[in-house]
DNA sequence: CAGAGTAGACAATCTAGTTGTCGATCGCAA
DNA sequence: TTGCGATCGACAACTAGATTGTCTACTCTG
């Protein structure tokens, strides 16, 4: 799933409420618990982006960044990193081009593809992002202390690593089903 | 944020895969994780709930079925509970009314209102999503321990308290630029 | 009883996806 | 060498789930 488009359009309702509503030891509790963290997340990550210039970039962008900053350097490959389709994975690029995240250069070797890169202003806003993201970790920490974090983090990898090689492996979504 | 629309757009993208890249302290990492996390419960609910023959119920609609059933009975209200405006709110339950799941009445004590309630599949598809879900949340316990997944719980439940505004905490931007 | 506020309808727009199609290009195999 | 299948990116039409703004009908309060 794209990250990014839904982000903000989760509904977080109320975990907490539905918490004390005695429902701690439900699965829809646990599920809008998930959801209510990654979303306090990422909403503070975009906003506090955009306080520090980056106004327009959203939570999608930042994970299509960072899929072509480890290596996908055209649509094709990063649809398939990012586990969308390429034609979604080229609207996306054609913003961050637009935007000044990306450029986007004719291949040498293969003139029907155009290799991306990350402009000056793209490194800046993922290394942004990146520091926003780590200094709310350790709010987390702070807060909720490092050693139990560190356990919600072995939790949940441990957690993903056992799913049938679906959710986490980007090439779940089946290869280019429209090429 | 409305839980449902994003719902299956979210890009899952690698969080094992960046985990096993040593990124496991990151907060991006963190935020990926909790996304993954969310993303396999929402997406396996989906797909059982479609088997059992709920074929068109998506999470967004999970998300306001509940609300609706916690006593959220017009379109106004359901939208204050979702956080989404009343607009995005009176669509869902126009699709969730053609579909069956919920019944509308004029409001005989406001004559502005139309009084939301469940139908009878309304109830059911409630019911065996709230299985699902909680056969998944045993599902995790079996595989990471029951007291490790009681005190994810317990961490993000208190994380989501910690955060005034639902999820934003107002304070941590003021703090940032102190630093 | 006037005015402020709320409920819901309607419309236009947005974002982030989808499928399908297409021409250009690549690469392999006969 | 040709020639066919697969891949790349572009374009178009569509969907889902949101947004804002405007409007009328109605309710509640002073």
């Amino acid at each position: 799933m794209s990250i990014a488009s839904t982000f903000d359009n989760y509904v977080v309702l109320s975990a907490v409420r539905l918490y004390d509503r005695s429902m701690s030891q439900s699965g829809a509790n646990l599920a809008l618990l998930l959801l209510g963290a990654f979303r306090s997340l990422a909403t503070a990550t975009t906003e506090e982006l955009a306080a520090r210039g980056f106004e327009d970039f959203r939570p999608a962008h930042e994970f299509a960044m960072r899929a072509i900053a480890g290596g996908a350097d055209n649509a094709s490959e990063l649809g398939r990193r990012l586990s969308v389709s390429k034609q979604a994975a080229a609207k996306t690029i054609a913003v961050l081009e637009q935007r000044g995240y990306v450029g986007r250069d004719p291949d040498a070797q293969d003139a029907r593809r155009k290799r991306l890169q990350l402009t000056p202003r793209g490194l800046e806003v993922l290394q942004t992002g990146e520091e926003i993201l780590d200094d709310l970790r350790i709010r987390w920490a702070e807060q909720i202390g490092m050693d139990r974090l560190e356990m919600v983090e072995a939790v949940l990898t441990e957690r993903l690593k056992a799913l049938p090689n679906g959710f986490i492996d980007p090439g779940w979504s089946d290869q280019e089903s429209n090429a």
